[in-house]
DNA sequence: AGGACACTTCGCCGGGCAACGAAGTTTCCG
DNA sequence: CGGAAACTTCGTTGCCCGGCGAAGTGTCCT
């Protein structure tokens, strides 16, 4: 009858929203983004991207910094992420409507960010490499997509567990990344709706992702969380990572 | 503009209702529930609770079996708590108004279900025992609640670990818990918005609830997932397990 | 049978909210 | 110092959806 404990229904209506879920979507691409550009990725005018903005922060789901004529939108926290892709887990695949779309889902399903690290086939196709050239252990084979879909329904706080190995170590030094030495968790994995796979996500997901950005044999496409392999990338992924590339 | 993806908003829409909420939090009690019960528990008519409980079915969230004249309600899946869990994590915490509320809010505090095992200051308090008796080990002392919440970050696919160790296996067996060997993991941990620490999930957690249920130390409470210690409980299970109680 | 019970269907009412456009505010640039 | 660009504020419109009660359908109990 009134409401108790956290306050869930008001949390899920300002996703239940479809525009607000739109510019949060494509906010979980990790870069921040413009209130005009939020608008035109959402379809609606600026002014009402503004009051839905507006909301967003004001339950903390997203942060503003204020640069000077122009306001930098971004996820406040990782949390927001998590409950995305936790709707996400639950949201039945929607039928693709306009060729146009199904061209972006295609692109989303060959490869995008999550957050910050890579997913789509080829996030998936990244972590298999690593996971068969021995530079990451563990996972107990899960990798394959009937086990993925198994351990996703545990989470959160699977036991499932990856680790670097010194052969990774090694090689991804010798790569250029940065292997990271924060609190954050160094390997974790991930499950996406596409792939239904796991791709490596946490810390060291995140460094490659930045590494491969900086290399530029990956980069950002002309929608929101689309990634697109450059040539270079095209002809050095295989041969550094042992990536394989249809 | 138009959806595209996982439809993320209309599932967030099923949840952002308060009614629909309050029927999934009860829900997450693990127990099945009738149409009528759930409609006493939010508050409303019957009429508007089945219009609720067609559109979860009819989602995927619920799942119903008929039982003669009445209908058992059930999560349809672990993914729907985990989601529920995930929008909790953001929301802000909500001011108590009323006594009776607070009174409630107060026992689920003490102690709940959380989906199939328990939460709240028991079962922080079982998961201490654990760890203290050495029966548990890992997670790096991270049963502390600024770590707690540090790792509620990070999930999903934290790769912080407790694992049951052979002094606790006796222990439990010698208790009459039943050691689960299915293929669900057997130890995680879950953080709660109460308590801020980790209490016992998996397949572990659920068969120890399971135990002092039969064992008649932990009873249902009158309201949904709150659950009252018996007086045998209050006996045993410091004795049995270590569990400090005020 | 018949009556109580559990739930569904239907029609209606009312409130909340997303969307727009126009006008105001702040900041940058030439 | 203007004028443009980026957002916000405001008032209006229209729709969607939760709530109820009354009537309908099926099931169990005696």
């Amino acid at each position: 009858m009134v409401p108790v404990d956290p306050d869930i229904a008001s949390v899920a209506a300002l996703i239940a929203d479809n525009s607000r879920a739109l510019i949060l979507k494509t906010l979980c691409d990790g870069r921040p983004s413009t209130g005009s550009a939020l608008a035109a990725e959402a379809g609606i005018g600026a002014s009402t991207a503004s009051a839905h903005l507006a909301k967003l922060v004001d339950a903390r789901l997203v942060t503003v910094v204020r640069a000077g004529r122009t306001r930098r939108y971004r996820l406040a926290r990782p949390e927001v992420a998590a409950a995305l892709e936790a709707l996400a887990a639950l949201a039945a695949p929607l039928p693709v409507r306009s060729l146009r779309q199904s061209t972006r889902v295609a692109a989303l399903r060959r490869s995008r960010t999550c957050y910050d690290h890579l997913a789509g086939d080829l996030g998936v196709r990244l972590m298999r490499a690593l996971l068969d050239r021995g530079h990451l252990t563990g996972g107990d084979g899960l990798h394959h997509p009937d086990r993925a879909v198994l351990d996703r329904e545990s989470a959160p706080g699977t036991d499932i567990h990856y680790e670097l190995t010194p052969s990774g170590a090694t090689a991804l030094t010798a790569l250029g990344v940065q292997i990271p030495t924060t609190r954050r968790p160094l390997v974790r994995y991930c499950v996406d709706w596409t792939e239904r796979r796991h791709h490596l996500a946490g810390a060291l997901g995140a460094a490659i992702t930045t590494r491969l950005h900086t290399l530029d044999w990956i980069r950002h496409g002309s929608t929101p969380r689309v990634i697109h392999l450059t040539p270079a990338g095209r002809v050095h992924l295989p041969d550094c990572l042992g990536v394989t590339l249809d």
